[in-house]
DNA sequence: AGATAAGTTGACGTTGACGTAAGCATAACG
DNA sequence: CGTTATGCTTACGTCAACGTCAACTTATCT
């Protein structure tokens, strides 16, 4: 790490993604990388932005959907318009996200509710089988 | 309605999906309306199921992750070891749910913060141009 | 210089989750 | 009885998000 940089395969082994993802993710313009001769050097940015990005996808949100809330990173070299366009999009997903939270918790209370249940199905039949 | 079961259309309206969807569900086996005549006819049973793949599908889960879970929510026609085994996924989903739930919360978090960062950064140029 | 490693750019392949279009059945309506 | 609505099956198309070569460059080691 000579200055702080990455190169694409310490990018891979630190986020556990193929060289692919991040290229790929580069021509979508997620992340952009600077260069050095051919060789792409993934900087402090880059790390903050793929760490949204995937954090993101786990939520179930499209590589556009992220693209867009990435922009409100990197405030201030917009226009006040663009600006107020982009905390627009922020505040929906930022809603959309406090809706998934809330429902996120009624799912696992339902589920935790079905798997004690299940176990106490399974405690009952229990008594007929001895322990392997 | 003439009994409990209802119509694909009906179910499309109730649920804001299209024909091809349900019939994607019930060849991936997700879904099981039963047939009168061609015709399928969902039942009280579908709609349920239906509720948790759509809730799923918000969370980034899989078709193939969502059906094993569904799984739990019928337990009680199966084997010991079968149900161990649904048990088991089930339990994995519920930490990864878990896991998600705590992640989403910090994400709200931060781009609260964002949000309020943007806001700031736009109401201090709000002097310069005048109200529309 | 030769080989090896790390990286690059196309370009085509794949998987999941449906969309879309064609052709047929059936029931109800006028 | 024709047609309109609703639904069915079969099959190919599509889009996102990468995977998988192939062929080439660039740096490094011996």
């Amino acid at each position: 790490m000579t200055d702080d940089v990455m190169t694409i395969s310490e990018m891979c082994a630190a986020f556990e993604v193929t060289p692919r993802t991040l290229r790929f993710y580069e021509s979508k313009e997620l992340l952009s990388p600077i260069r050095k001769g051919q060789k792409r050097l993934f900087t402090r940015r880059d790390r903050a932005r793929l760490t949204l990005i995937l954090r993101g996808k786990r939520f179930g949100f499209s590589l556009e959907d992220i693209r867009q809330l990435l922009d409100l990173y990197h405030l201030g070299d917009q226009q006040r318009t663009q600006m107020q366009r982009t905390l627009a999009v922020a505040r929906e997903r930022l809603e959309e996200m406090r809706r998934k939270h809330a429902e996120l918790e009624t799912a696992i209370e339902e589920l935790s509710q079905q798997i004690s249940t299940g176990e106490q199905a399974l405690a009952r039949t229990a008594a007929d089988e001895p322990e392997a």
